[in-house]
DNA sequence: AGCCAGGGTCTGC
DNA sequence: GCAGACCATGGC
């Protein structure tokens, strides 16, 4: 992947198997949206962006070498080579055409917390309405960045909260975990950064020391937030294609990177007729 | 009105 | 270990 800084916005050259759209509007993250046509807005990492594609390019707009290297690039796995990956999955045919129909989907690496919270939120939801909690919490507690743009709340923000504090999100039932995890991220009985460095079934036990972290939540926070492609999310979803098309379990191809095949299967399959 | 949503906890066997 | 009730909220 090559970029360049341009004006205001770094270019990123010769954009191979990254759609932006797909990416960031498959249900992996819920802070982003279609300012006009084409173009995305949203924040991450308490930094706002705008990004689109013209032709072979992905424009950053108004952005820096320096965050696009200490934020981005990470961001949108873009040290990751998609294409060899997705050319593998051409072996299954269920993959194969989820593939051919959404190419370009990456897998994003988001804050850890962020996904963990997020993903405590997405339980016994629907992709809206857990949108619309996120940004009532990252509008009531968040920062200001200006432009209307709000920073993710800091699970130290949030630990010293009452569940009560949280009624205005209408986040439900899921209101005492967020705070549960708050507290447990902050006082580091489950160390984040820890995690990063773990064996994948001990991060697994780590996340579900949280209230209202089962083993959904903490698959998908591996995933999304510490960027584990192995790991496997297995919601309503997921359980029918798994049902339908795998009753052997996955095939081999996806071996190693599940958590990718993972994520074209529940677009694929959320969007069929 | 009833069912479902990127589930998990708690109780009872 | 497993089944079932229950959990808040909102869209369809």
């Amino acid at each position: 992947m090559q970029y360049c800084q341009k004006g205001n916005d770094v270019i990123l050259k010769d954009a191979k198997c990254f759609d932006v759209a797909l990416s960031l509007d498959c249900g992996q993250a819920f802070r982003w949206h279609e300012a006009s046509d084409g173009v995305w807005h949203g924040v991450a990492f308490s930094t706002p962006l705008t990004l689109s594609r013209h032709g072979d390019e992905i424009i950053f707009y108004d952005t820096t070498i320096k965050d696009f290297e200490a934020i981005w690039f990470d961001y949108f796995d873009l040290g990751r080579n998609y294409e060899p990956i997705c050319d593998r999955f051409g072996q299954d045919e269920n993959l194969r055409c989820a593939v051919e129909k959404y190419y370009g989907i990456r897998i994003l690496k988001q804050e850890p917390w962020e996904a963990l919270c997020s993903f405590i939120i997405s339980q016994n939801n629907n992709i809206p309405r857990i949108k619309g909690i996120i940004e009532r919490l990252c509008q009531g507690f968040g920062d200001d960045l200006g432009n209307g743009d709000f920073s993710f709340p800091s699970a130290k923000r949030l630990s010293v909260l009452a569940v009560d504090d949280l009624a205005p999100l209408r986040a439900g039932f899921r209101a005492k975990y967020i705070i549960d995890a708050a507290r447990k991220v902050t006082d580091l009985q489950v160390d984040l950064k820890k995690i990063c460095n773990e064996d994948i079934d001990s991060a697994r036990a780590d996340l579900k020391q949280i209230k209202g972290v089962g083993d959904k939540v903490a698959e998908c926070t591996l995933l999304y937030g510490f960027n584990r492609v192995e790991a496997f999310p297995v919601d309503v979803w997921v359980r029918r294609i798994m049902q339908t098309m795998y009753p052997q379990g996955l095939p081999p191809c996806t071996a190693g990177v599940e958590g990718i095949a993972q994520q074209y299967l529940f677009h694929y399959i959320r969007n069929k007729k």
